[in-house]
DNA sequence: TGTTTGTTCAACCATATAGTTGAATGATAT
DNA sequence: ATATCATTCAACTATATGGTTGAACAAACA
């Protein structure tokens, strides 16, 4: 509606759910097959599949099959899209906020100085 | 379920939406009154005053009143917050992607050594 | 071949989210 | 006091999301 990429959307999506997060975890230490993930959570396994879906099309995970396993990588590229993201408008605002620290300590150094 | 945080889910969540992380990209230049925000999209008052309502929830906006207006500024912490999770995974997984990588180039030292 | 193991798909339910409209509240100006 | 401007609240709709169960498919093993 505003900007064209739905690439960020999908990103900071999969993030907002505490299990995915805990699924990027995992599996950001270790590459796992989908049952070695799902048993850690109290979800049925389609549940974990789902999640692990949602990872996928965010890019944030990748699949390979070995034999019938499917094994989850990170995508280490995607979440740097992000981070970068985020570290512009951090920068941005701390540009913005030191202005104003500045802005206000020139005030104060102006009042005493009439004083 | 599996963090009890949900400051996390909620920051995430927010920056998930292109009008919100667009109306953050405005608050962060200049803060601005909650019309002055919602003439700049095609949405109704209330859609972009719920909007602003869900950045206010996850604490990445504050509201002050100023006479009849209300004054909505960036609040620069929360998304340290955010961006400080993903540098650490960002950090954790390029870690793994270097042994990754030494490993595969010491496999290889390896198989000339032997050749 | 049939059986087991690992994964995906389909249908369904409950709740959350993004949007609408219209009424209600708050603060200022006449 | 009332009219006006800025904002919020309530009720409602449509769609998305997170979860379930059960069937179907794929690969390996007996």
């Amino acid at each position: 509606m505003v900007e064209q990429t739905n690439e960020l959307d999908s990103i900071f999506g999969s993030l907002s759910d505490p299990t995915r997060r805990d699924i990027l975890k995992q599996v950001s230490k270790k590459s796992l097959s989908v049952s070695e993930i799902a048993i850690h959570y109290q979800l049925t396994f389609a549940a974990v599949a789902k999640h692990l879906d949602v990872l996928h099309r965010a890019k944030l995970i990748s699949k390979n099959r070995r034999g019938k396993e499917q094994i989850v990588s990170i995508s280490p590229d995607t979440l740097a899209t992000a981070s970068h993201y985020l570290e512009t408008y951090k920068q941005l605002w701390e540009n913005r906020l030191d202005s104003l620290d500045k802005y206000l300590k020139s005030i104060n150094k102006n009042k005493k100085g009439k004083r």
